[in-house]
DNA sequence: ATCGATATTCAGAAAATCTTAAGATTTTCA
DNA sequence: TGAAAATCTTAAGATTTTCTGAATATCGAT
């Protein structure tokens, strides 16, 4: 994804914690800086060129506030929050202004990485030179889906999609040329949230979106059916 | 249905829990190693090449954090805990260290199976995405397989095979030059579901093949009949 | 020639998908 | 804020495709 690995900053005075995001993180092979307590971290932030970084919102000596406020300062990278238990998010809503995340404990892996990766994505993306200005963008015969704006326009003409029905087509799009099964439609578009055990839901977005392409069950010019298996867009 | 099933060790003392998950996930067609103590579990990651793993944190001879240990020691494959009550979390934060998720009890069975098949999905997708670019497809003498678009096509021309029908053909490719057995290969393909001691339902669908490859039983281009054991692709 | 293994055929069963529509939810806008 | 509109989800029945198992025919080794 990056040329070079992003440095990213954690702080938590748990060091249980902080380890295991350390561990986490050096696993998607990022540049860690890892401090148990904040003025430690103030003194990195001030000579080392950071990407990102994760903070404890309660720590025994400068806490993760004031720490996302000097950065906040001098700098421009994301910083995530990471706070106690959900409950008590609202009694600190305030402490995490000028953060772009937070992520409660306890908190699985896998959030903690998608996470990051959004926010350098996101923050890459911004600030480099040359963005990939494609990356938003697919087009091929006749039929044109941007992300940015959300609309999707087939043979010049404009198809007004439901934003499930664009995330289906843009999946579909993305996979061009490989079959893509219903639960895994499911996933990419609604999350790794628990799916119910019918995906009839999908199947039915997917009958919407024909209709609207003009396409058929039948004979699909698009969206084909490949039975026992899923849908897949001809390459 | 799929071509490989994965081996799920699950592991819990108490035996009611274990019994459940492995009727869940055997009711997915995975293939279940089941133990209510952890020595048992040990050996068991010592001799079986697992693909993931759900540990009981509280056991009574060895924990499941030490196991979780023990695992990473060797191995990279998924690994959930499973803990008590959501509240107690906090206090054993740490002893998830390792793993990639934890389910807290008592769980819902749609939660379970979620959750371990997003594990196994971000498994295999980090594991098989760069080394193998081929491996997905099967090309020698005008046959050609590929695994991605579920596309047969033999001598440009494309055959239209059923899901079964390209399960066969791709277990038979991939052994070329061995002879599959009827039950081999209804191992392969089906899982380990009843095998029915008439192994006809393979004998159709080899037809049903050799039909659509215009090849014919007696004087077989591509699928031969070895008397006695099985099936076979020349090499 | 005989016997067990493999082939063929085909119709009913099972599974996957499609369609439709109603109710639930979310969003929009006055 | 509350009502209307748009969208999403779910369920049930229709349809299509695929699978299976039984009956019968054929093959191959001895």
């Amino acid at each position: 994804m990056t040329l070079l690995a992003a440095n990213i900053l954690i702080v938590d005075d748990e060091q249980a914690i902080a380890d295991l995001v350390e561990v986490y993180l050096k696993n998607e092979n990022y540049h860690i800086f890892k401090f148990y307590n904040g003025k430690d971290a103030l003194n990195c932030i001030e000579n080392e060129k950071l990407d990102l970084a994760i903070l404890d919102v309660m720590l025994p000596d400068v806490d993760g506030f004031s720490i996302c406020q000097q950065i906040r300062e001098k700098h421009n990278f994301p910083v995530i929050m990471l706070t106690a238990k959900e409950e008590e998010i609202d009694k600190i809503t305030g402490l995490t202004l000028g953060a772009d995340d937070y992520i409660t404990k306890p908190f699985r892996p896998l959030e903690l990485i998608a996470r990051v990766k959004a926010q350098l994505r996101r923050f890459t993306k911004y600030n480099s030179a040359e963005p990939n200005q494609e990356e938003h963008l697919i087009a091929f015969s006749g039929l044109v889906l941007d992300m940015k704006t959300h609309e999707c326009t087939l043979n010049e003409k404009k198809l007004s999609l439901t934003p499930t029905e664009f995330s289906i087509l843009w999946v579909l799009c993305s996979n061009r040329g490989r079959v893509v099964s219903s639960e895994e439609l499911f996933h990419e578009v609604w999350g790794d949230k628990y799916f119910s055990n019918s995906n009839n839901t999908v199947m039915v977005h997917i009958r919407h979106l024909r209709e609207k392409m003009h396409d058929s069950a039948e004979h699909p010019k698009y969206i084909k059916t490949v039975w026992g298996i899923g849908y897949k867009i001809e390459k």
